[in-house]
DNA sequence: ATCTATTGTTAGACGAGTCTAACAATATTC
DNA sequence: GAATATTGTTAGACTCGTCTAACAATAGAT
């Protein structure tokens, strides 16, 4: 599973299969207003990505993904849906800014990091304990700039202990 | 502060402080091995460069940074370095795809996104507390695919309580 | 059914960044 | 210090993705 797309053309994969996924019609206009382009842009894409199995598209018709382009699709989809989970839940950051950030990095990011930024939201998420509860903690650090009371407390004991 | 170079530009404003920083010569030639491009790449992203006044380079000569492209270098270099360490310490990722995926990263992430990830990474190292050591049992749960025994044993505690 | 508005396409220019090939300057070696 | 090796530059081609301008097809309204 090489990355054999150009972020380009991975963007437009995506915005294909979002509006299929959303029940519009997929068509030339509605793609490139998502994406913030103009029409022959979004022609001469469709061209080069029908040239490559991915895309079917007759003139003036509705567009639609092959079996080959919807799976790099969600692939696109899947990595962009992970990165902006990550940065809204564990980071705490806005959803306008988290899916920025995941439309740019969904591009370039590794498989290994990728799966760990999931294993990592996934682990903040199974393991809510109290005392544990990282996510509170990192939250409280976040807006008062330093550590809760209880982390303070606990690393004196701590040092006492090994005193 | 806008990100106002491409990501190509600001590829070749680091390599050149990180030559500088290393105490070696910097000159065509290194730039474009640390770069792998070739060198007629490196003097046409010189003479852009010197033009928007960030780079200083006599034909035939050594490279240097002017005060404003020291700046901007740092600040890739500082975006660079935060998300390596991210990945690499927060992630447990190796050092060679954490290296690579800063590379690419450091291009796209906002500025916000950035500060998060280096508050969190702080936060895990500044609350090192046995129980609340994240750090321990994300790297637990990534080798053995589920949450250690502490982790269990708490929820049941806590379901219990509750119930 | 025609006229108009909308949507889509083609053709061709442009900018960014890379490359190769050919040439020029500087360093190195004998 | 002349011959050679290395490093650097120029010129120009190419790819990718965008754009504008002009034209073509389709859809909607009367």
């Amino acid at each position: 599973m090489v990355r054999e797309q150009t972020a380009s053309m991975e963007d437009y994969l995506e915005a294909i299969a979002n509006l299929r996924e959303e029940g519009k019609a997929v068509r030339v206009k509605q793609v490139s207003q998502v994406l913030h382009v103009k029409m022959p842009s979004v022609t001469s894409a469709l061209k080069k990505l029908s040239g490559e199995g991915l895309v079917r598209h007759e003139p003036y018709g509705y567009i639609e993904l092959t079996s080959r382009g919807d799976k790099a699709a969600k692939d696109v989809v899947g990595r962009h849906k992970a990165l902006s989970c990550f940065f809204s839940q564990a980071l705490d950051i806005d959803p306008g800014t988290a899916e920025e950030d995941a439309c740019k990095i969904e591009h370039v990011i590794s498989r290994l990091s990728l799966e760990r930024l999931t294993k990592f939201l996934e682990f903040t998420q199974a393991c809510p304990l109290g005392e544990a509860n990282f996510s509170k903690r990192y939250k409280y650090y976040l807006e008062h700039g330093e550590l809760p009371e209880e982390c303070l407390l606990r690393i004196s004991k701590v040092k006492k202990a090994s005193e």
